[in-house]
DNA sequence: TATGAATGAGCTTTCATTCAT
DNA sequence: GATGAATGAAAGCTCATTCAT
């Protein structure tokens, strides 16, 4: 039964020092972090950490790789269950999207991470692309040419740049990350807001009635 | 005459270690940057840094202030001159804050520092909303207020967030961060689309033929 | 029992730090000293020293600790066993400190470098006065009560300095520290000196013969 | 007359700086005073000290032999004028004595220097040596022998160590030195009763009566 | 597996000293 | 005479990494 306990000990082992380096690494950077505080808050000591990672290099990429993963399967699980119009589609994604990219205190810190240290990390970019940005950017530009062709979206160049969409997620993600908690803003507006600018832009709709 | 390259010398010796700071915070960040490379590439040693900077908290907030004071100026440059309609004139403004924004490397490399330092540097962070993000978002709204209240532009609650209109330069501007020279971007198409996108939203208007 | 060696080894490890701190400290003084010669004369590097102390002040603090404690002690140590007169109690009593003061080379150089450090460190000296002098001047003032009630020694004021006695024995040490090996001296016989000054005085003794 | 002016000022300038030098010397010691401070201290910069000193060393060496002469002039100014008997002449000098060593602080620090820094300025110690501390117990053997030759003072072997009529004002230097401000010590009263011990000593006198 | 003592390269910072002006 | 910019050799301290136990 120790044994047991052994095992089941070193099978969460390295997940508990990613945790404990995602803290570490958000709040210093990489160049600052010491290794023996992520032991530290991992309840182990120093040599340990490795014992599961080659260095420090390491123990970054698998942690950011580690906190990527929720972000790849939370996009990927958006099903396509939804076949409704393709506005309704896109509303609802971006919604969701939003959720992630700047709700998620994690997601959001990541991302700090990874415009931090994208010189030295570059294929770590190249991987985060491939595997989160890039299922996403294709599923919105699917959406796109499905509601042009339906004529539910006007026929525009945005297909050129699908990622715009997700601008004003961004816009508010590095908006927290400058700012902390020192300007607080009410998210849920954020979003309505941003998608009503993004469904109907900003000049006057004929036939439109004045006031929002 | 010869005490002037002395006297010239030292005025410009505090630009120089700026410079030389800047190329080095910009490719290894602040931690990772050795106060050494940077008086070396200054053409300098060690020591005179410390004649001029504090230590090198200080060299990195003076070479921000530094780097930052020509985004101020060009931002509050931007004449009133056209008096068009408020659609012409978010449409040439927002071009000029793009060329800033994602075009010019320094503006860019900039902030992915002030995103990396945010949390150590936070009064950095507030300096540079003060003078650079405050005075562009203030004009924006004022166009926004002027434009809806001619009927040029629609009713809507952007104006809580004038800056999601920088959105799309920031999005673009974090990819150029991530990607470097990896994933060229047209940065003029990117531009025209995003206006484009802004202007009329991605819902077909009424009376528009289709196609792009 | 392999483990023994390593155990054994750390235990030992802060002692011969300070020891060779002490060699160190003496020869320079605190602030010429070098961490790295403290740590080449212990065998090892200069890192291991930041493992058993916080900086350079606390390698120092414990060192003066290390090297007062043995004196703390020999003071304590002289029991009241002799149960004679006070004179020659306090004969005694001197000859047993001016051993630890003048004779014992460690003692002396601590003393240098107390009065060196003072106003650097002036918790350490009144941690060194509280245990060494403070007993010692205790038990002089003791002994003085003593031998002024039973008339053994003439009735005077010494009680309010009763350190007054040990300023020969501090002259010797002095002289010492000033001189190193420059100007040799016979200690017994300074020692015979001073204490026929304490006891009889400069001034003829009534139906005393001349000469020594 | 700007002659005049400059030609007064160069003068005093090495006054000046080693004015500035003792005070820097005795807050920080030797090696932790930094000559930038002493010339700040002194009104000017850096470089000058150099025009007038070799190196820091040379500083503290001028300093000391310029903050030491006092001392010696005082000690060979106290006129034989007093042609009394022995035991006078000995309490006025050792008055005299006790003001310059243990009263005037400026005495009493460089008295700190010269103890913390014997062993990296031997030839300063014995110039101070041969200069004041020669003299002073040339002066008190003189006495001490005149004295027991006209029966004033009790044959003893004191002649072997005159210099011990002084180390109770030793003792009140260094426990100036050791406590600062921290335990004040009434100087006039220490200085009789050390008179006192010295003249009579310790143990009763015949025919004397009991009490102080 | 895990520890933690030990290393040593390297970092920021200091400061005596120099010298062109 | 005086300045102060510049140097460069440390010095204190840190920390990724190793390895015997």
């Amino acid at each position: 039964m120790v044994e047991g306990v052994r095992a089941r000990r070193k099978a969460e082992r390295p997940g508990e020092i990613l945790e404990a380096a995602f803290e570490e690494f958000v709040q210093k950077g990489y160049s600052a972090t010491r290794l023996e505080d992520v032991a530290a808050r991992a309840g182990i000591t120093k040599g340990t950490i490795y014992f599961y990672f080659e260095n420090k290099e390491q123990v970054f990429v698998a942690m950011v790789r580690e906190f990527s993963r929720p972000l790849h399967e939370q996009a990927e699980e958006f099903a396509t269950s939804s076949s409704s119009t393709a506005p309704e589609f896109l509303r609802a994604y971006l919604c969701y999207l939003y959720r992630i990219l700047a709700t998620d205190p994690r997601s959001r810190e990541i991302f700090r991470l990874l415009i931090a240290e994208a010189t030295r990390f570059p294929e770590l970019i190249d991987e985060h692309h491939q595997n989160f940005i890039g299922p996403v950017v294709k599923r919105l530009r699917q959406s796109l040419e499905d509601g042009t062709a339906k004529g539910e979206i006007r026929a525009s160049s945005i297909l050129e740049f699908p990622e715009l969409l997700l601008a004003p997620a961004l816009s508010l993600n590095i908006s927290m990350l400058l700012f902390s908690d020192r300007r607080p803003i009410d998210m849920e507006r954020h979003f309505e807001i941003a998608v009503d600018l993004l469904l109907n832009g900003l000049l006057p709709r004929p036939g439109e009635e004045a006031g929002p």
